[in-house]
Parts: structure tokens; sequence; C-alpha cells
DNA sequence: CCCTGATTCGC
DNA sequence: GCGAATCAGG
């Protein structure tokens, strides 16, 4: 494979949208990442807007419910095969609690319900806070939540009421 | 060990 | 100009 304008300007524009150099070559395909790399020193473009010092994992959807379901989507990437994951947000409602409401683990006890929300590894976990219901560790919205069947939720829909 | 970009240097 | 090898780092 060789720089065609065409690979040159797809390089541009995949680079200018924060994909990392490995990516780029997967896209690409048929190149390594070092060959991304050693262009974008020749074509001068090697200082990025947004490229935080860390190696930024494989993007994510901005939250997660703590409920997602977990797809895993196969790439190819040179000769070596990869697998990421990626998430699914099956009902967005369930992000709309209160902020005032939320609790860390901490702040749990026997009346507040114990429904996790996002990644519990991230910054932005809590736990719902709501009032549970009667000898239930959810409140009555994620006791519906949680019991109801799969396949009935986007029927139902119940309106959030902590 | 996974990944990231940066650099070098023979081709 | 190209990119594998290597380096430095998270």
């Amino acid at each position: 494979m060789s720089w065609t304008d065409e690979r040159v300007e797809l390089l541009k524009k995949l680079w200018s949208d924060g994909l990392s150099a490995s990516q780029i070559a997967a896209e690409l395909g048929g190149i390594t990442r070092n060959a991304v790399i050693g262009k974008v020193h020749r074509l001068g473009l090697s200082g990025r807007a947004k490229s935080p010092t860390s190696s930024a994992p494989r993007p994510r959807k901005a939250r997660s419910s703590g409920h997602m379901i977990r797809v895993q989507r196969p790439q190819v990437r040179g000769n070596t095969a990869l697998a990421y994951d990626y998430e699914v947000e099956p009902e967005p409602e369930l992000l709309e609690i209160p902020l005032e409401q939320r609790k860390t683990l901490l702040q749990l006890n026997e009346k507040t319900c114990r429904w996790p929300v996002g990644d519990p590894s991230g910054p932005d976990f809590f736990f719902c806070g709501g009032e549970a219901a009667e000898d239930q560790p959810y409140c009555s919205f994620h006791c519906r939540v949680a019991y109801q069947p799969a396949n009935d939720r986007r029927r139902q829909k119940p309106a959030f009421r902590g």
C-alpha cells in the first residue's frame, strides 16, 4: 500500500478526529501504526488538539447506567484480532435521577434505593438513593425496572419518582 | 502485558 | 519518503 492522495486525506481526517495511530492503521488497512505515525510526522501534523497525555483507551459512550448490555465487536488490526467492548444503553430515563438524591456507597442504608448507576470504576458512579420500597433494595421505580422482564421495559416506561 | 505517540535510521 | 525497530511513558 502507498500513500495515495485519498489515503492521506483520510489519514488527516481520522487523525484530527482524535483516533489513535493504530486505529487509523486498521481503518486504512494494509498498514501498521508505525507507518501512520511516521506519515503524520512527515506531514507535520504531529501535535493534536485534544490528545490527552494518558493513553486514552477506547472511546466509550459518555455515560453508563450500570446496567448496560455489553457487546463485543471483533476488529482485525494487521494480523491481530482484537475485541473491544461496547456498551448499549437500554433505558436512557434511568439516568434521570436528581443530583441531590444520588448517594455514594457509604451513604446507603436499608431505606435507600441501592440501584447502581454508572461504571463502578469511574468517577461518575453513584447509587439511586431514592426511598426504598417496602422490604426492597430499590425504590419503586427501580423495583419495576429490576423485576420486570427486559422485553416489557419499553412498553411500560414508568415515570421516575425516586 | 496492554496500549499510546516520538524518534531514529537503513532502505 | 517510507516504516520497522526502538524508546519512553500511562
